[in-house]
Order: C-alpha cells, then structure tokens, then sequence
DNA sequence: CCCCCCCC
C-alpha cells in the first residue's frame, strides 16, 4: 500500500475544489470491498449530521457523519476532531465529492442506515474534495431504504429511515430520571404514512427543544432507533440523526401529492 | 477514535 500523505494547510482552510475527472478511477459506493486496490469514491452528499462532542480515550473530540450516494449505493463516513469541525458547515446535501485515503471498516448496524456493508472513517490524512463539473447523466442516485411503520417491530437492533407526514407535535415534557435525579427533556412527534398508519417519533433534550418542524411537513429521519415499551414501539432518535424537509425522493413526492387528502387543512 | 437518547 502506498504510503499517504498528510493534508496541506491550504487544504485544511476550506474544502477544495476541483474539477470532474473521468479517467480517475474510483469505486462504486456499494463495491467497497474493492477499496484496497483504489483509495477513491465518489459521491453526491445525501446527509449531514450535526457536530457533536465525544469524549474519545480522554480527549473532548467533534464527531460528525455524512452520507455519500452514487448510482449503486450509499455509504456513510466519520470525521473527527479539527477534519469534523472543518468540514461541517461546508458540506452540502447535493455537494459531488470525492474522498481520497480514507479508512473502511465494517458497519454496526445498530447505527448505520444505509444498508452498505462498509464504512468511511476519516483521518488527518483523508483529502475531502468538491467536485466540480460532473457530468449530469450517470443515472439514478440510490436512495437509503425507508421503513413501514408496521414494521418497525422487527428492526429493533438496527438503524432506520423513516419517512412522513406530521400529523402531531407534541408539547415538551420535563421527564425526572429516577437514578440520577436529572430532568430530561422529552417531545413526541407522530408521523403519518400514505395508508394512515402512524408512528411515534421521541426527541430527547436539546433535539425535543430545537424541534422546529410542524404539522403537514413532509420529513425523512435517518438514523434513528426503535424504542419498544410493552409492546408497543416507537421510534427514538439518536444523536447522529438527520431530518430533511421535503426530500428529493420519490416517497417525499408521494406523501405531497396525498397531503390534502391524509391532513386537510382545517384540522 | 463515535456507537448514545434516558421516561412511562
């Protein structure tokens, strides 16, 4: 394997652009096993979490997540420290990117959506760049798989997308932990489906008091959890979730279209 | 290297 090189400060400053290149040879998001022999992707940005603070061996760190598309899959990567705090108000949903020298490591379903095998991390010596140019064919982007609400039951230890209307914003309620004596701030959402079906979705903290969506948008969760309470299950958001308002998916379209008739406006 | 979100 050749050996990588670290990142220039220009480089570091601001994500760099450059142009489209087709004889550069990348692999397809959804052949990762393949990485070895190329160190490249592409992909458009389809995802971006927020920034938030671990604490990684003793060290206070950012982490943040984003999802790339291409024509065969999705995948979902991690930045760290000083690389997450740089890139997170720069990338875009929608961005073309190319990442070169990255980490791939299998995926803990539990936390991972995208139904790809595989995962990027990463390093201080990843190059994230903003392609430019693409071309506009190369066919259609893959989008991650939303699941029925009815059948959230049997996705307990894995990640899910989900997808809907909002029929019901919840106030917050301030939740006593009987352990530690902390308050916690909680908000249920109900999301409604095309059939009517509904799902409960529970915010928690800082995510139930900077909720701003209302009822008849139109959103799509990714990464969230399922929460089970005697037998009944609901849908828990962890702190890497995403919530986009009328998405560019088929779904999202559907859902428009049927507005009217799933929440009228006079309700 | 995260990976956790908690209550009835």
């Amino acid at each position: 394997m050749a050996k990588r090189k670290r990142c220039t400060v220009e480089e570091f400053a601001t994500i760099k652009r450059i142009q489209y290149d087709e004889t550069t040879q990348c692999v397809k998001l959804s052949n990762m096993t393949e990485i070895v022999k190329s160190w490249i992707v592409r992909g458009e940005v389809s995802s971006v979490s927020s920034l938030r603070l671990c604490t990684i061996g003793k060290a206070q760190k950012s982490v943040l997540n984003f999802e790339l598309r291409d024509d065969t899959g999705v995948v979902r990567a991690t930045a760290y420290g000083k690389t997450a705090d740089r890139i997170h108000d720069k990338l875009q949903n929608g961005m073309n990117m190319q990442i070169n020298n990255f980490k791939i490591k299998a995926v803990n379903p539990a936390f991972n959506s995208t139904g790809n095998d595989y995962e990027i991390e990463v390093d201080e010596r990843t190059l994230i760049r903003e392609l430019i140019g693409c071309p506009a064919t190369g066919g259609e982007k893959k989008t991650v798989h939303f699941t029925e609400f009815h059948d959230i039951q049997s996705t307990t230890d894995t990640a899910i997308n989900v997808i809907g209307v909002i029929k019901r914003v919840g106030d917050i309620k301030e939740i006593p932990t009987q352990s530690s004596g902390k308050i916690l701030l909680k908000r249920d959402v109900t999301l409604m489906d095309d059939k009517k079906n509904t799902c409960v979705v529970t915010m928690w903290n800082d995510d139930a008091k900077d909720w701003i969506y209302v009822p008849r948008d139109i959103i799509t969760i990714s990464g969230a959890g399922v929460n089970e309470f005697c037998g009944f299950y609901s849908v828990k958001l962890y702190r890497t979730f995403v919530v986009v308002k009328d998405a560019v998916n088929e779904k999202s379209v559907m859902l428009k279209g049927l507005l009217d008739e799933l929440m009228p406006e006079s309700q």
